[in-house]
RNA sequence: CAGGUUGGCUGGGUGAUCGCGGCUCAUUCCGCGAAGCGUAGGCCAUAAGCCGUAACCCGAUUACGGAUGACCGGUUACGGACUACGGAUAACGGAACCAUGGGCUGAGGAAAGUCCGCACUCCACAGAGCACGGCGCCGGCUAACGGCCGGGCGGGGAAACCCGACGGCAAGUGCAACAGAGAGGUGUAUUGCUGGUCAUGGCUGCGGCCACAACCAGUGAGGGUGAAACGGUGGUGUAAGAGACCACCGGCGGUGGCAGUAAUGUCGCCGGCCAGGCAAACCCCGCCGGGAGCAAGGCCAAGCAGGGCAGAGGGGCUGCUCGUCCCAUUGAUGUCCGGGUAGGCUGCACGAGGGCGUCAGUAAUGGCGCUCCCAGAUAGAUGGUCACCACCCCAUUCGUGGGGAACAGAAUGCGGCUUAUAGGCUGACCUGGAAA
RNA sequence: GCGGGCGUGGUUCAGUGGUAGAACGUCUCCUUGCCAAGGAGAAGGCCACGGGUUCGAAUCCCGUCGCCCGCU
């Protein structure tokens, strides 16, 4: 789970996102996003139950919440993401998932690429 | 040593780093603010404080000094309790639950399937009968169970051991394709065997013998069909035969003794000779079952708007009948149109709880003592990356390198069952071989 | 959480104890110069899976798997 304000809670907003969003495809997962009103930006994630049994759904929605946290600060404020996995994502490896949800995001133009990169912050350190 | 049977335990570890949920503490703000402190006020006196002083005591020696100072007289400072005010703190309560920091803690043996059983909660206290559903050898355990333990019986296995929906088909009804003479009651004949009637042919030593058609009668032994054909073996009997009769055996019904709480076992006696199979066929017998489910239920917040038509009945807790209760002509209820909501808290984590010991019991289990506190999410936490060690597989120049690591994720809780499961540890038993 | 149903040739479905069928599709042949339509014929099933009851199971019972639906 990432830290409260940072997630999409109420169902009316997933009802909202996942009826007027924008989508963009991936092998490994969708991207769904609409504008919203809040500071900051929002983000859920599903696995419905075509994905597997349920050890299977947690994996998968636990590898993009991951992927999604590490590179949380170069997302821009102010939009309500949902990312849905699909029937690949759990048997994928940690930076197959990471640079599909980097691919997503770019490609929905969310990425801020004035943000610093923490990515070369942390292997410096 | 090899093969097998069966029970129990476990379900990777350590560290670094970036994160998440819960509880808690501190930091922030607010409320209420005790004792104590300060100020003011009067009150108390039987005061141990102060003043005076007799006596006693000590030193000096007849004068006094010192200390303690009773009684008595006086006094009011300290004191005592009280009241009012003052500013503060602890504790408590609340807000915020946002941020930062600290501490503790965070998936399973099946959390799974939802197949049973309970707790808990609500319902118009749920009563009777029928229906319906479940269970089904006996005894025990349990909150309860379709669970577990022990025992019996039947089946499998060489054995350890395993498996069994294991009440009733001489209460009734029903079912059995094909094949077969006949498939459910007293019934069956175009095979066979036997006798009779009337012929025919062959042989003849004239007494008969053999073969065979038709009809009538007896028979169910032989052959044959089938999953299954109305007991088995031996004899008596007969024209041929048959439980027709007899002996033994098996099975059945009744009855009695002994062992056992019982299921049952065992030993007799009597009967009739057989009364078949299927109740995971209807059913009968015995026992059990009110219904719904934590989205139960309780509290709070927010929001809205009613109207048309039908209408005297409607309503349960599957169904029906009776009974009972609730709502309803102040319009219940049904239906159509329209409007509003999709939040929070609680239930919700101390329990039929875990561990250890001990006692009772063959055991399941129970009693007692000590000890521990052990997830509570809500678009749903328990994760990502890296290193090392242990495990398995492959390669190896024996230094190491590469790969793999099961089944599976809490959602009110608990007791079972069932199903999935890489590997590891360990107890007991059986059989065979070898050695001593 | 509670409840119900389904699984049969490639597809849609019958069959409710006695040797598994229909329609469409597929294939072969006929018809046509060729195709379609039409006609004749054929192939194709361990009845989802594993046990059990029964002489005998697609059917009855138990368990497993998958799919679908309803209520709250």
């Amino acid at each position: 789970m990432l830290q409260k304000p940072f997630r999409l809670r109420r169902s009316v907003d997933v009802k909202r996102v996942r009826q007027q969003g924008k989508g963009w495809r991936h092998p490994l997962a969708i991207l769904l996003v609409t504008k919203s009103d809040q500071d900051v930006s929002r983000f859920a994630f599903i696995a419905s139950r075509g994905v597997g049994k349920a050890v299977v759904r947690n994996r998968a929605r636990r590898l993009l919440r991951e992927s999604v946290r590490l590179h949380m600060d170069e997302v821009m404020a102010g939009w309500d993401c949902l990312f849905i996995a699909r029937a690949a994502t759990a048997g994928a490896s940690f930076a197959d998932v990471e640079t599909a949800v980097l691919q997503l995001l770019s490609r929905a133009h969310l990425l801020d690429h004035n943000a610093p990169e923490r990515h070369e912050e942390q292997s410096n350190t």
